[in-house]
DNA sequence: TCGAACCCTCACATTGATGTGAGGGTCAAC
DNA sequence: GTTGACCCTCACATCAATGTGAGGGTTCGA
């Protein structure tokens, strides 16, 4: 597949592919002419990106916590090193932290619109 | 209170603080001397502010949704202009999808490292 | 009255995630 | 063989959220 298609298919722009390449959040491979080819799961992939770049998680940590996170869901061992399990550890709790602030935030303007309607 | 003491309470600098209130976040009183002075509640103003950006909106976004969300809790009649809640409702389904979202990250990186301790 | 520790404004710098455009190949169809 | 829809790289632009520093007041205690 091409830039083209793996755009229209996870709703990034192709400058954000490349952008994403460029950053070794995914890996393309090259055709004869130089194009980028990829492959079935690199759809998964921009997607599982997407969603942690919305998490807040800045790119550099993404690039290290990814290889953990693939599907099918081997354990990649090589990958555990202690440094690599403290960051994990470090961005598990910051996102429960932010999940929590989410929710709570969420409830309070979904209270305030449930208030506002029943009042119309 | 000055910008100092609410800096240290609410962990955001002072450069931060200005500029929340150059975005119209926050609103601070003047002394005398030029000094900003703020008053008890924006402790929480500014927390909840923290929340909302960490959250990924933007501050435009928070600016127009905060008079909704203060508490104590009074319901602000006026703000619910049929564009306001058009607005609530879009950031309100966009916070839900966020919050799936991150939890399910969360969740497969709690996993992992669930897997990876039980394994030594 | 001096220095430390505050505060002010202004303004330029940076970082991360993106957009946009220039200049230029590739390829398939017509 | 030309056109249109792709693709490439490079590089500059933008936006939000911050940092940082210059240049300069204010307050307060020693």
């Amino acid at each position: 597949m091409r830039i083209g298609e793996l755009s229209e298919r996870t709703g990034a722009s192709r400058r954000l592919l490349r952008y994403y390449e460029e950053q070794g959040l995914i890996v393309a491979g090259r055709c004869a002419n130089g194009y980028r080819s990829y492959d079935e799961p690199t759809v998964d992939r921009v997607l599982q990106v997407r969603g942690l770049l919305d998490a807040g998680l800045p790119t550099r940590i993404i690039k290290q916590i990814l290889p953990c996170l693939d599907k099918p869901r081997t354990i990649h061992f090589e990958h555990a090193t202690p440094e690599m399990i403290a960051t994990l550890e470090r961005e598990l709790s910051g996102m429960s932290e932010r999940i929590s602030c989410l929710t709570r935030n969420r409830d309070a303007i979904a209270e305030y619109l449930e208030a506002v309607r029943v009042d119309r």
